[in-house]
DNA sequence: TCCCAAAGTGACCGACCGGTCACCCTTTGA
DNA sequence: TCAAAGGGTGACCGGTCGGTCACTTTGGGA
């Protein structure tokens, strides 16, 4: 029993570490994006030896940014879809269809308002894969679940006649593409120095309401009855 | 006569010069991003040596990159919302409206469709600005007529009460954002190994209208009427 | 034909950084 | 108390790359 407390303990230190660790790399990333990271100053900040971070992370930069860029990108994601617009959640009227894709908006862009590193982390990926047939095979199989989640609900909006009977998987991405677009103008917007371009600070619940009306009712000034909610 | 006819011979080949560098740039940085571009790379595919790279850009591999952006990125945007959304183009009608923006967005689609490294360079752009606020506010600064002329071509449609009174901004912004996403999309897909999310080829005018329908009439089936076309 | 200025060149430099490993220190258990 | 083991450490290594500059080549004019 001693021996298993003992172990169990030394675990969770270990745990802990790792823990700080990642902490601190997601912190530096978030700063410097991966190019502009060393390991050194991962390792100071974190206040382990360069050596100690090849304990915990033998595969190194890349090991610890796929760590990072997996339990809060891409979990993050599939999670908001998980829980705003799951197999279950009635998708049969206009205004449950608008709800559930409010609420699915509203979550993306709370999750990533919350966490600059994070939002940045997110945006930096794509681009760093373009130069890397490997790697951005490996970023869209890790989000296949994801827009899989997305595209499924907006599949059943169109059977269920919401939605016009528009190719699901293109919308899906659409609706993704504005989010990330809004976050991305918002990132831009607080990296910027003062005064250039700022933007209001991001409230995920109006914004979130201003892309469900463009997106659903769209832009035009609807003619010959306003389409009521609800 | 015979002097200036030398000097702007010599003026000439300079310039054509020039051209092959910024060309042989273009093609390496569009292939492996700014960090993964060499100049020994570059200097090599323009068959010159890479002293003289420094000799017609003494700013070096930024002053070359810069350039290619400002070039196809910064003066592309910009002249397709020039030519499609000028300010003499009415924008009274429904239809007027929706066929101006489904021009604009076709335009930037065929625009970065057509040379998948200027595509590459305006995707990698941003991200790389996120860690450096100079930098970034460079890029702001750098789009900010593109931006305003897209936000008064919306300002106008809302004028005119061919588009709902929604925030002319925001609402320029989500246009772009979704142009953007679409070329990501596109741009992503062809980098993957084959098989892995194989996109159809991007046909900007079928794209293009896909989006004016969804944002300017809205993904929600129209309960009374159809709104109709012109 | 010769000269010289301008243009071209690439070997070289120094900074940087990811990754290694020989050493050291703490902990543990006898 | 001590010895062995495991984890922690940071100086160091090798490779890379942006940028430089002393030398070479070129070509136009006298």
């Amino acid at each position: 029993m001693e021996v298993t407390a003992s172990l169990s303990r030394r675990e969770r230190e270990r745990q802990m570490r790792r823990r700080d660790m990642l902490a601190a790399a997601l912190a530096v990333f978030g700063e410097n994006g991966f190019e502009g990271t060393t390991l050194d100053e991962i390792a100071e900040r974190a206040e382990f030896g360069k050596g100690t971070l090849y304990n915990y992370f033998p595969g190194g930069k890349d090991e610890l940014y796929q760590t990072l860029f997996e339990e809060h990108v891409v979990r993050g994601l599939y999670t908001v879809a998980e829980e705003t617009l799951p197999p279950t959640r009635p998708l049969t009227t206009a205004a449950e269809t608008r709800e559930a894709f409010r609420d699915f908006i509203g979550g993306l862009l709370a999750h990533f308002e919350s966490n600059r590193s994070v939002l940045r982390l997110f945006m930096a990926e794509g681009p760093r894969a373009f130069h890397d047939a490997e790697r951005m095979a490996a970023v869209i199989q890790r989000f296949a679940a994801f827009t899989a989640a997305v595209t499924a609900a907006v599949e059943r909006g169109i059977a269920s006649g919401a939605l016009r009977p528009l190719p699901a998987e293109p919308i899906a991405h659409l609706l993704i593409g504005n989010v990330r677009g809004v976050l991305m103008a918002h990132a831009a917007a607080d990296c910027a120095p003062a005064g250039v371009h700022t933007l209001p600070p991001l409230v995920p619940s109006e914004t979130a309401a201003l892309i469900t009306t463009v997106l659903f009712d769209g832009l035009l000034t609807p003619s010959p009855a306003e389409p009521s909610d609800a």
